[in-house]
DNA sequence: CGGCTTTGACCGGCGC
DNA sequence: GCGCCGGTCAAAGCCG
């Protein structure tokens, strides 16, 4: 763990600008050694001007310095929290490197499953024993398969309602099999997707119109309270779905404390009602992380859009980032998916879990003209990049049919992955239909106030 | 006036 | 058992 005293090194250093911070009466007179820039800038001016600056000129200064250390302080910040990933990724390692092979649960798995595990290598079990929601997904992956592929067959957008209630279901009709997953069973019903993103608003697009705020991610919410959480002092708002008659749809949101552009937007239980064509592309996105988790799909905790192991997930996270992060957690109460698109498109320090299979590169789907694309005030896309030049893609066959060869699971996840695109045309073109009805101005959310055309809802992905 | 937000009170889970 | 904390409730007030 050579990380640990950099880790420490880093922690002190971050210390002497705060401490800097707090002798900010004395900085103009006594510039310290240990100041930023802005200190040396201020300092410069008062020198080379040989007469003091006028009030004005001061302030600016002063703003430029804070803004400075500010810059300096986040980036310092940025790097402990990747110091922490590294860390916690390396103990996931070590604990994959010796986690037992069995346990109870997966003694009872039916063929299917233990087709599928050993197809997929021992990597993947273990990583989700260590998720512990995989002992539960585990034991019923070969009904989820069913299930996932059942779903991605129809063209419905509140899939994850329906996924998750299915596997529900099946989990249910298993549980003589592993009574003692009952636990399991509800933090599955209980999980939950976060989806962090940078923005001017957030990408549930945020209007704020004198003291309401109104939140456009397609569904309509009434918001039924307010909390200040501990460690962070922006406070957390909850919302409720009202789309539907008693829709159980819950979500959270809330503003991040180190960053105050990353907005955190928690999602938590199953629409009972057809949802409005604009928010399909979150729910599908949000639908496919939940659906991978409990499916136990993901073989690892940290995927990202563009390598992942998981093509189906990768391609719906895609539209929503096509350099989103995907990590997992299992808290004590229920396990999370936390979706982070507020990663720069450099992210190759989250990949060090993923296993040989997943370096293929990412699956040219259709996905960087996607229909969604379109949508009026979901301007998603519009910095999307094409990751995979023409030859390029001659190359990639070659990869990608290899890796199919030799991967059964990323065969069976890529044959769903083109079912879901390919499998119910009619639906499909209804969508679309329903897609342009949208973008002309089509609103299913009529309540909710036109945008501003000064004002563009545009998420910033970094 | 209906629907929504605000906000303090209340409740239940969890750790000590 | 107690206190803390997150989540929810519901009355009051606000707004269109």
């Amino acid at each position: 763990m050579e990380e640990k005293p950099s880790l420490k090194k880093l922690l002190d250093d971050e210390e002497r600008p705060s401490d800097s911070n707090t002798n900010t009466g004395n900085r103009t007179d006594e510039p310290s050694l240990h100041n930023t820039m802005g200190s040396t800038l201020l300092s410069l001016s008062l020198n080379n001007s040989g007469q003091p600056l006028n009030q004005m000129g001061m302030l600016r200064i002063k703003l430029e310095e804070a803004k400075k250390e500010n810059e300096i302080l986040k980036a310092m910040l940025n790097q402990v929290n990747e110091h922490l990933a590294v860390l916690q990724n390396r103990i996931l390692f070590e604990m994959q490197q010796h986690q037992p092979s069995s346990s109870p649960c997966n003694n009872n798995n039916n063929h299917d499953s233990k087709e599928k595990i050993q197809d997929s290598g021992k990597p993947m079990l273990q990583t989700r024993q260590f998720l512990n929601i995989g002992e539960c997904s585990s034991v019923f992956e070969g009904n989820t398969e069913k299930i996932e592929k059942k779903m991605l067959g129809r063209n419905f957008a509140c899939d994850k309602n329906n996924v998750e209630g299915e596997i529900n279901k099946n989990i249910t009709s298993n549980e003589a099999k592993c009574t003692e997953d009952q636990a399991s069973e509800v933090t599955c019903r209980r999980a939950k997707v976060s989806i962090r993103a940078r923005s001017d608003f957030s990408l549930i697009q945020h209007k704020t119109i004198g003291k309401h705020i109104e939140i456009g991610d397609g569904c309509q919410w009434r918001k039924y309270g307010q909390k200040t959480a501990k460690g962070n002092p922006c406070p957390r708002a909850y919302y409720r779905c009202s789309m539907g008659t008693a829709c159980p749809v819950r979500k959270q949101v809330q503003r991040c404390f180190k960053d105050e552009t990353v907005l955190i937007t928690t999602y938590e239980g199953n629409h009972n009602h057809p949802l409005p064509p604009a928010a399909r592309p979150l729910a599908s996105s949000t639908s496919a992380a939940l659906n991978m988790f409990l499916s136990g799909s993901l073989t690892s905790s940290v995927v990202s859009t563009t390598q992942s192991n998981a093509p189906l997930f990768s391609s719906s996270l895609s539209t929503i980032s096509p350099t989103a992060i995907a990590t997992f957690s299992h808290n004590a109460t229920c396990p999370t998916v936390t979706l982070d698109l507020t990663q720069p498109s450099n992210n190759n320090n989250y990949l060090q879990f993923q296993r040989a299979t997943t370096q293929h590169p990412l699956f040219p789907l259709p996905l960087h003209g996607h229909p969604h694309n379109s949508h009026e005030g979901f301007h998603l896309f519009s910095k999307v990049p094409t990751l995979l030049t023409p030859d390029k893609n001659l190359a990639l066959v070659d990869v990608v049919s290899e890796a199919i060869t030799k991967d059964p699971s990323l065969k069976a996840a890529l044959f769903s992955a083109i079912s879901s695109l390919t499998g119910d045309p009619q639906k499909n073109s209804n969508n679309h239909s329903q897609q342009s009805k949208s973008s002309s101005g089509y609103d299913p959310c009529s309540k909710m106030p036109a945008i501003p055309p000064h004002q563009p809802y545009t998420t910033e992905l970094i």
